[in-house]
DNA sequence: GTATGATTCAAACAAACGTTTGAATAGAGA
DNA sequence: TCTCTATTCAAACGTTTGTTTGAATCATAC
């Protein structure tokens, strides 16, 4: 396929990385051009082909460079709770907290693009494009099947089904906590004033709980699952 | 401009704005071409410019047909609540029922196209081309600045920040219902059985008012606002 | 130095994009 | 029948897209 660099690569590579992420997060995928890329990245136009090979291994690089990590940690994160209940029960807040308090405090890392890569994720995971659907939900596999599995077995009373849901509902308001507020909002009330990263996990882990532990839903009559 | 037909125009400028909303949720805005959308409508590649004027006119002419619509029947419903309650206070559930119910009722409506409208409009929220970003930031101004006021005055006791989260969480989760459940989890135990869509609201809902009553988070030492 | 392989570069490629044009068609009013 | 206007149509417009090419450049190994 490629050769490989025998020395530490120059940086190149990563400089498009960076500003690939920078650009996806501002303009969508296909809203960003290579042109846009490798001009940011003060890099030929043929660069990216050369080191990635197209446009989508892009893509899917720039997620893999640090979806893999968190998943990796949110995975150890699990292991820990399991290990520490040794097949006791695991209090559901815990679990909740294993997989969104690792993705909030990525999202809380200004420095060293965290916030930005957690802002891309956050806005892929309704992508249209199929491609990037699919790899999403590969390297999502394995993750989803471990906390779900885990929330099942921690919320022994409760259908499935509902709990699937509500894991739903929580990604998404997570997606949207990430996003940031600023999108619909023309209000004059919400004010520009750059909000303390440390106060976004708390914030969003409060509302979390509070809907996890709902009472379940009366669907009035029938009662199927 | 334009000038206006004399006759209730032919279906084409109809049929157009259906396939294109249709399109688009399949495939986004900028994945979705002119020659995909009048060849699915059967139009002649001239018929957008045409009727619309441009691609950009007619992405808002989708979103208007159907958003203000929904908008008014919100504004309606929070009226009718103001009024019931004569200037006493409001059940921050019914304020949050008036606005998610009527966007889940349109959701739910699978003959009209409502749900695919519906589906549209939740994965725009975080939409990265401004154009259209701007468009439903004006669309949306009237519609938050009323029920964000409401729920201010609903919940006398609570900081206006706090509100405005989780206010936004819930849009997310709405976002994530409305998109289905099937995008992330290849899992096998989620089957693809279609859900009755009269089940999504009170799953949804009694999710939302969990949420909206958990206890504050605590910050800790500080304590500004 | 010379050879070797990795990387960069300017230039061009075909394909697809949104838009425009001007003629053809249709239908209603006089 | 003739006229006028709304709509449709095929064809082309100029850009921009992602990708490819082949030579130039660079750094290391011998």
């Amino acid at each position: 396929m490629f050769p490989e660099p025998r020395l530490p690569q120059p940086e190149t590579r990563d400089r498009i990385l960076d500003e690939a992420e920078r650009l996806f997060v501002e303009y969508g995928f296909e809203g960003t051009s290579m042109r846009m890329i490798t001009g940011a990245a003060n890099a030929n136009l043929a660069a990216v082909n050369y080191h990635f090979g197209s446009k989508d291994a892009l893509i899917q690089a720039v997620f893999r460079r640090r979806l893999t990590a968190l998943n990796e940690t949110r995975l150890a994160a699990l292991d820990q709770l399991e290990a520490e209940a040794g097949g006791g029960l695991i209090k559901p807040s815990r679990i909740v907290e294993a997989f969104f308090g690792t993705a909030l405090e990525l999202a809380a890392d200004m420095a060293h693009g965290g916030n930005t890569f957690m802002r891309l994720l956050s806005r892929t995971y309704n992508e249209p494009n199929a491609f990037v659907r699919q790899f999403l939900a590969e390297e999502y596999a394995e993750v989803m099947d471990r906390f779900l599995g885990a929330l099942f077995r921690a919320l022994p009373g409760v259908p499935r089904h509902e709990i699937m849901w509500r894991f739903h509902y929580m990604l998404g308001a997570m997606s949207f906590a990430i996003a940031g507020i600023e999108s619909v909002y023309a209000m004059a009330g919400m004010s520009r004033e750059a909000e303390d990263p440390s106060r976004l996990l708390p914030r969003l882990m409060s509302f979390l709980l509070g809907g996890l532990r709902a009472p379940l839903p009366d669907f009035g009559a029938s009662g199927h699952d």
